[in-house]
DNA sequence: TTGACGCAGCCAGATTCCCG
DNA sequence: CGGGAATCTGGCTGCGTCAA
C-alpha cells in the first residue's frame, strides 16, 4: 500500500510527548484524483499487457472487462467482470503451509460476485458479494486452525489486488473504465522512479 | 560489504453502513 | 437502536536496491 501521508497527520504537531492516547480518525470519505509512478508493464504490440502478469506476490490470470452497471465499481476500486488472480496465503487446512488462492470476480446479476478458490480445497469454492466478505472467511479460517485470536478484519479489495496501483492502471485502460460515474480517475505514470522490491513487473512463467 | 532507504504486504483497530 | 459486517487508515516488518 502507497503510504501518502495526509495534512494533519503525524508529523504535523501530533500527540503531546507521553500521551499514547490515539487521535479520533475521522473516515477520509472523498477519494482524490492524483498522480501515482508505478513500474514498466510489459506489453504485446497492440499495447495490451502480457498476462499473466507477475504483480508483487500476486499473479494477474485476467483482467476482465468493466461492467457499467451499478455496483461494479465504487469512487475507489472496479471490479470487471472476468477479473481472475492468484495469491499466496496461509493454508485453512495445514497450520504449517501456505496455498495458492485463485481469485475471480464474476457477474452475479445485481451486483459482482467474488469468488475464491484455494489449491488445497479445490472442492470448495467461497462466494461473497464483496471482496471483504469473501477473504473474511478465508483469515478467519486460517486464523482458527492456528488458534490465533486476532480480529477478522481484512481489506477484501486490497487482498484481490484492486489496491495494487499498477493493477489499477491496468483496469483503468480497459474499455470503458473511463465512463465509470462514480470512480475517480488516478494518474499512472508507468516506469516511473521506484526502488524496493517491486521495481519491475514481470511477466509470469506459464504453468 | 554493509548500512540507509523506500516500498509492498500484512495486521490491528476505528469508523461507517446495513439489517433485524 | 444495537450488533455485526464491511471498509478504510495507520503503523510495523521484511526485503530489495543502491550508494558509500
Amino acid at each position: 500500500m502507497p503510504y501518502f501521508p495526509h495534512p494533519g497527520g503525524p508529523g504535523n504537531g501530533g500527540p503531546p510527548p507521553g500521551s499514547r492516547a490515539k487521535p479520533k480518525r475521522l473516515k477520509a470519505h472523498t477519494v482524490t484524483s492524483r498522480s501515482y509512478s508505478i513500474p514498466m508493464v510489459p506489453r504485446d504490440r497492440k499495447g495490451r499487457p502480457l498476462l499473466p502478469l507477475n504483480v508483487g506476490i500476486m499473479t494477474v490470470i485476467s483482467l476482465g472487462e468493466v461492467c457499467m452497471r451499478e455496483h461494479f465499481h465504487t469512487e475507489r476500486y472496479i471490479f470487471p467482470v472476468g477479473y481472475e488472480v492468484t495469491r499466496r496465503y496461509l493454508s485453512t487446512v495445514d497450520p504449517n503451509a501456505e496455498v495458492v488462492y485463485r481469485c475471480k470476480i464474476l457477474d452475479g446479476g445485481d451486483g459482482p460476485k467474488f469468488q475464491i478458490t484455494s489449491d488445497d480445497l479445490p472442492e470448495k469454492t467461497i462466494v461473497a458479494g464483496t471482496a471483504t466478505g469473501a477473504w473474511s472467511v478465508i483469515v478467519r479460517c486460517a486464523n482458527h486452525i492456528r488458534n490465533r485470536q486476532h480480529s477478522n478484519s481484512v481489506s477484501g479489495p486490497d487482498f484481490f489486488g484492486l489496491g495494487q496501483n499498477t493493477i489499477k492502471h491496468l483496469i483503468q485502460e480497459l474499455p470503458g473504465a473511463d465512463r465509470l460515474r462514480d470512480y475517480v480517475w488516478q494518474n499512472f505514470v508507468e516506469g516511473g522512479p521506484l526502488g524496493g522490491r517491486h521495481a519491475a513487473v514481470i511477466p509470469a512463467l506459464p504453468e
